[in-house]
DNA sequence: ACACAAAAAGCACGACCGTGCCACTCTGGA
DNA sequence: TCCAGAGTGGCACGGTCGTGCTTTTTGTGT
């Protein structure tokens, strides 16, 4: 049903501002003209919401960031372009901050369906980086005993710092600040 | 008062765990002993319990990570000390995670009082491990040429990657991967 | 043109939210 | 001994939350 591909859309654009437990029904059903009722008959309760919610912005964000990185040749030119398409995602997909983000810092310590789906987005996420680094390491461009996970987890720190650089202090430096410092990994990485 | 005090320290483990909107006065008081009303005749609204939630949380921050830092030697030393800091402040001094990565995320597309105190502590943070870095530069410890800024931005990312791999994933690996991801980043730094 | 299923809306409910008002209980100084 | 004043609790309010019912609208196949 395309009506609820649109709920859920701007469920993602709510979500992405105010967070999924911020993210009401009512001022769902408002922002999307529906009523109450007719907005909640398509999902059976308030956690569906957001776990659909969280799988559509899954859907979109392989279509965003892990298609087009795959698109690029394999290496480090793989590498770079994950990173680039993790910015465009982070900076004009979204309407808010990245919902990952959001929703992992909301329910870190919240147990439930919605953490146990964030663990596994992130999971993925990770092994994702992890296997786009690896060909940069197979093809030669990186050190051949490069810590892959090590990697990762700085790669992933440079967009967290972009991603509250960017939104808290609104810093335009913030993008020029992730740039140099992806330089700087990929060099420290380069064989 | 000592009674205001308790009652923000536990709004500060409350507001930890699930943020500051979530954090509600019915919980607040419930779990401090107290009914709804007394508590709240303490502060005349919400969002001025939460931002004195916030101003509490900065004090205990000042004690056990600015203080500690400033008291260890000038230069690379003291760089370590703010990280190290950091990581106890992170890991023991908070049930949940740190309230100002919580606040940030949850506040960075809300206008309004709780996002400008987010906004400054952000700030004053960001210029403390700036101006902690200069003194490793001006001790000789690090390169003169080092861009200070470019490295605070990549410190935080650290930072938040520990937090996110650690709070979300339980990965145990977490503290091993931005100890070395310091090391690195100490060590491209370094004359 | 009509029947029928699916989608949407109307409406009401109990729960909890933040917030005000009022009464009570302390405790320290006159 | 008594009073003032701060701290605290009881209670009720209007509002919004998520969620069920029932009814109306809408769209499609015959």
């Amino acid at each position: 049903m395309q009506t609820k591909t649109a709920i859920l859309d701007e469920a993602i654009a709510l979500a992405s501002k105010v967070g999924f437990n911020a993210l009401t029904i009512g001022q769902l059903a408002e922002s999307t003209g529906m009523s109450k009722s007719g907005l909640f008959a398509h999902f059976k309760s308030k956690e569906a919401l957001q776990l659909e919610t969280l799988e559509r912005g899954r859907e979109r964000f392989t279509d965003l960031v892990i298609r087009p990185t795959l698109a690029a040749p394999r290496g480090i030119e793989r590498v770079r372009a994950l990173a680039d398409a993790w910015l465009i995602w982070e900076t004009e997909a979204l309407q808010g901050g990245c919902i990952f983000v959001t929703g992992s810092i909301e329910y870190d310590d919240q147990p439930g369906p919605m953490r146990d789906a964030l663990v596994r987005n992130q999971r993925d996420w990770a092994e994702f980086i992890e296997t786009v680094t690896r060909t940069a390491v197979s093809e030669g461009d990186f050190r051949a005993d490069l810590d892959v996970e090590q990697f990762a987890f700085s790669l992933q720190g440079l967009m967290y710092a972009f991603h509250h650089t960017a939104r808290l202090l609104r810093d335009p430096k913030a993008l020029e600040h992730i740039r140099r410092g992806l330089d700087q990994l990929i060099e420290s990485a380069s064989a």
